[in-house]
DNA sequence: CCTTGACTTAGAGTTAGCTATAACTGTTAG
DNA sequence: CTAACAGTTATAGCTAACTCTAAGTCAAGG
């Protein structure tokens, strides 16, 4: 069924065993499993739940943010309203920062090509 | 001449007072004039130098190689090739990031669409 | 049985990048 | 002349996000 340990899961998304402790601790990843000796068991579900932090993070939402996105989703359907305008609005900063990254490429761009 | 006092300049630039001593003091932003009182005062070429350091800094590059940017910049057309492979480098990195941003921008939207 | 090694926790330490405070100085308006 | 104001410095404090340490536990191999 696909488990594994934190230096499997570690490998698999690319995050050291204490960012995975600490985004637990954190509360941004609630429920992870442990067997009968107290160590993490990482489900195929969790890391899909890593890779969604990662993207989040990855275009600047910050821990504490995602931990309330992740606290709205675990709330069903009731919460589905909150959640997807969270989603909404991150995805209009998201779309901003294409546009700003873009703006700033050209000024690099421009800089290399000045030759001087 | 045009000239700026420290408010001025950082209403012109979005940074505060407390910002832009800051970028001095690193060494970001050398030979910024003073008058006679030991009033900073910006010149044109200062702000358009700060916006530099923002456009490399909004695309991730850390104040320390800015730093080290701004001093091959200051010694001339001797280190213009170190310092345009420099730039030359952090456009791929711009470019990759990007290309990074819409790939989160997918995950984000195929998350809005799913409706769960 | 004992060592090795991968894990556990609580809590301390680190880094980047600001942001604020305290004490002071020079300019200007009344 | 003086009070308010906008600046100055040096230095302390803050936040986010890790990153590491210390002390301990557990399971498996020799």
């Amino acid at each position: 069924m696909s488990l594994y340990t934190i230096s499997q899961a570690s490998a698999e998304v690319h995050l050291t065993p204490y960012t995975l402790r600490y985004y637990e601790k954190e509360g941004l990843l609630p429920g992870v499993k442990k067997d009968s000796a107290g160590r993490r068991n990482y489900h195929e579900d969790d890391i899909q739940r890593i890779g969604f932090i990662k993207c989040l993070k990855g275009t600047g939402m910050s821990l504490k943010q995602i931990k309330e996105y992740g606290s709205l989703y675990a709330q069903g359907k009731k919460k589905f309203k909150e959640r997807n305008a969270m989603l909404e609005s991150h995805r209009e900063k998201i779309l901003l920062e294409i546009k700003t990254q873009k703006k700033y490429l050209k000024m690099v761009e421009a800089k290399i090509e000045m030759k001087i």
